[in-house]
DNA sequence: AGCGAATTTACAACTTATTTACAACTTGGA
DNA sequence: TCCAAGTTGTAAATAAGTTGTAAATTCGCT
């Protein structure tokens, strides 16, 4: 399920997209002014951000180019229909605009296309300080690329996957490693030892005492 | 210099989105209908198609299914009109519409974005130190040439592509020979040897144990 | 046939996975 | 509280498998 962000003051519009957006099975957050939408972007973290161009607090152009690194895709809303607006924004990087009052079926479509063309990049997993692209099969740690092998990569998706809860070993050894292993084997362990070391996962790996381990969110 | 095909049955439209083109510095052909503009596909090759919907003969829609397995972004030229068109097309896969009348900077504007996104697909490449003229099929590096066999070529362009990507044998395998191979080959193994030689890629191709090859930015 | 390209082969060099050994820690009962 | 038994952390050694490299062979074209 995608998730987009509404940056848009006008409480009546706002509300207007949330709702057609969650009939289109999007789940949605709404931002009312540019401050709390800085906030929304790493706190929610959405695959697609709708803008007001008017802001109270923040321009619109600005919060844009605040997004900077980022690579979540930006539709313009905007009420002005002045062309140096439309041209800025798209060369700004502005993924799409759309003009006020526009209808929610284009909307909806227009949504859709940029998903559709953003899609292949959603196989980014994000995780604290971790960004793992699962197609590039890269891991990230605050932007530096750490380098991982086969089974500690693998170990450590599974973790995620499986956030907060404790994987007993016979578990980690069957969906890591394929085995049905009955038995003791430190191999676990040690791999486990290796991507605390290189993730700096030391405190986020909770030892779980006579059956495996657990990762654990904001420590 | 992009090649932009402009399909539109009144002349006078035509004409005037041809002069903005030409004033901007792109190579431009008109098509008046969706006949001549399917010849004017393999004939003119364009990298960009200006499509107005209605038609005398072929429906743009139709004309639009056509281009089907081509990989040229389309962006909609349409009368103000129904909503159903709009989403129809974007639908479809066009990379954008505009509605008449339109100003011609707006238009430029849009179609600047629609190149960007994809890719410069001019015909010279560069990545680092080398610059590759796809047209000549050439490769210099600092300026002196380069002399790549066949698939030494492919798999070169195939991970300045996918730069900072890590790709698997089998990926590479699929891309560059076609084959849907298993079981075991070193044939990647040892073009990858070839250019890490002949480019002096011994640092910027990273091995990726057990998987593949990366091939990294500025080292 | 003759040439260059593509692929296979063989072995050295290297990386990863696993085992081993031992230190440090956890737990529960005296 | 302390100890004993068992469990986990850590580093180093070993085993298993992967990749680098050059040379040999096969393929495909003119």
């Amino acid at each position: 399920m995608e998730k987009i962000l509404i940056v848009e003051d006008d409480a009546a519009i706002s509300d207007l997209i949330k709702l057609n957006l969650d009939l289109a099975g999007y789940s949605s957050r709404q931002s009312l002014d540019g401050k709390t939408a800085l906030c929304a972007l790493t706190d929610f973290s959405p695959d697609l951000i709708l803008l007001d161009i008017s802001l109270p607090d923040i321009d619109g152009f600005e919060l844009m180019s605040q997004l900077g690194v980022r690579d979540t895709p930006v539709i313009f809303l905007t009420a002005r229909s002045g062309l140096s607006d439309k041209v800025k924004g798209l060369k700004m990087g502005a993924e799409d605009y759309i003009i006020k009052p526009f209808e929610a079926l284009e909307l909806l479509a227009r949504i859709e296309v940029v998903l559709r063309r953003y899609g292949n990049r959603s196989d980014i997993i994000k995780f604290e300080d971790l960004e793992i692209n699962t197609a590039e099969r890269s891991v990230k740690k605050n932007g530096v690329l750490i380098e991982l092998a086969m089974k500690e990569y693998e170990l450590m998706l599974l973790l995620i996957k499986h956030r907060n809860k404790a994987l007993s070993r016979e578990k980690i050894l069957e969906l890591v490693w394929g085995y049905d292993y009955i038995g003791e084997t430190r191999t676990v362990d040690i791999h486990i030892q290796k991507i605390r070391k290189k993730l700096g996962w030391e405190e986020q790996i909770k030892t779980v005492y006579k059956y495996g381990y657990r990762l654990e969110d904001n420590a």
